[in-house]
DNA sequence: TTCGCGGATTGAGCAATATCAAAACCGAAC
DNA sequence: GTTCGGTTTTGATATTGCTCAATCCGCGAA
């Protein structure tokens, strides 16, 4: 899962469940604890995300972090590059995944469709960083925590007496390093949604959004609080 | 062209030259003044950049920008998902660029070794993105130039007198939109690499790199200057 | 229940980078 | 050559987000 902006039409349609027959096929069963993969491994298997929520990372030789991206049901994670993966790979929660030969994605040869469906997740991948890109590199820490927290509103929001509500299974400390702050400036930012009322903060890991046409606005970089 | 971490052996090898079998296919020249293609529009091609400089940019609402890449000779652009693309393209200067079907990658009906040669540039593409990640979310702005500039350096310098050339045939608020800075700090951090004799600014797009490994060594945090 | 620990929050000061403004430079047109 | 417009550089100041440090909180263990 990468921010995307969370005004366009999303491609959200398009990342849809997985199909029974589909599910058929190899599933695994992933906790956290160990790694799934890790950066300069071997690439040979591709996973999707049936259930649970895993985290890519990439480290800088002296230890500053960089959460790639978070893995949600429907995201693929695993794409081979030069045969290796380039990304370290673990769950934040029990999860189940989908696995896939890398040669279902390289070769023609096997299902056509699963060939299709893991193509078609590559070229989402590719659109969804570009977007991304756009947050890490432009928005201010504000509109950031607004953004990240506008699509996992929509993407895994649970109704709520009218509200949403949207569960955290991952630390301060990966909000940051997937935002591109640090842990005190996500904290702060935090409280600063909650003080303006347009979040609450029903638990460490469980807000409540109270306004997300607010939220989208500062997303976007149409608000200044 | 995305800034990878420039001490890592890089997938550069992978990204050979294209092929004169290849070059037999659609080619078409592009010049600077108008775009290939914009955000929303209908993908139905996907490039090949054969000689020239290709930007790939990105807009939020109120005119903040930023560049996603660079695209130098060997790399592909273009890449389509849900049909549209997400990104504005123009050249920087006068480029060639090899013409494929949108259905070339997605389908694999075609030409197998086409598929294959746009179905590795996508999967690579997602690997440098993600590296591109670490640096926008996590280094300085000397540590950034750096990078960038030792990417340059690797990919498209030219020998001279024992140094490596390098063109800039980007302004410098592409580097900042690119680099997620601003032109006036994009310009003291080349001030400073050149009052540390890391560089040489011959003009103000053409830089020679005198010290590679200063470079290096800056670009991925393990120098403080 | 209390204790202790790790993560989260809050605070104060600071450093890096942005912003605003002015000067310098460079190339194109005349 | 000179002028003009845009880009780049440099300077002064503001501001954001970081660093360091001190609680605070929640949760598991005893």
């Amino acid at each position: 899962m990468y921010v995307t902006d969370p005004m366009l039409p999303n491609a959200r349609n398009e990342r849809c469940a997985i199909a029974p027959e589909i599910t058929r096929q190899r599933t695994m069963a992933f906790k956290p604890g160990k790694h799934l993969y890790l950066e300069g491994d071997n690439a040979n298997r591709i996973y999707e995300v049936a259930t649970g929520v895993l985290r890519l990372t990439r480290m800088l030789g002296d230890g500053r972090r960089q959460v790639i991206a978070f893995g949600y049901p429907g995201d693929t994670v695993g794409f081979p590059s030069d045969g290796f993966y380039h990304t370290d790979c673990d769950a934040l929660v029990p999860s189940t995944l989908v696995v896939h030969r890398r040669s279902d994605l390289e070769t023609s040869t096997g299902d056509a469709e699963v060939h299709r469906r893991l193509l078609g997740a590559a070229l989402r991948e590719i659109s969804a960083m570009q977007d991304h890109f756009l947050m890490l590199g432009r928005k201010s820490s504000v509109e950031k925590l607004a953004s990240f927290l506008a699509v996992l509103s929509d993407r895994v929001g649970e109704p709520l007496g009218g509200f949403k509500q949207v569960n955290l299974p991952m630390s301060r400390s990966d909000i940051a390093d997937f935002l591109g702050l640090t842990t005190e400036t996500v904290s702060r930012t935090f409280t600063q949604l909650r003080k303006s009322r347009i979040i609450v903060i029903d638990h460490i890991n469980t807000i409540i959004v109270l306004k997300p046409q607010a939220l989208l606005s500062i997303a976007d970089g149409l608000k200044e609080s």
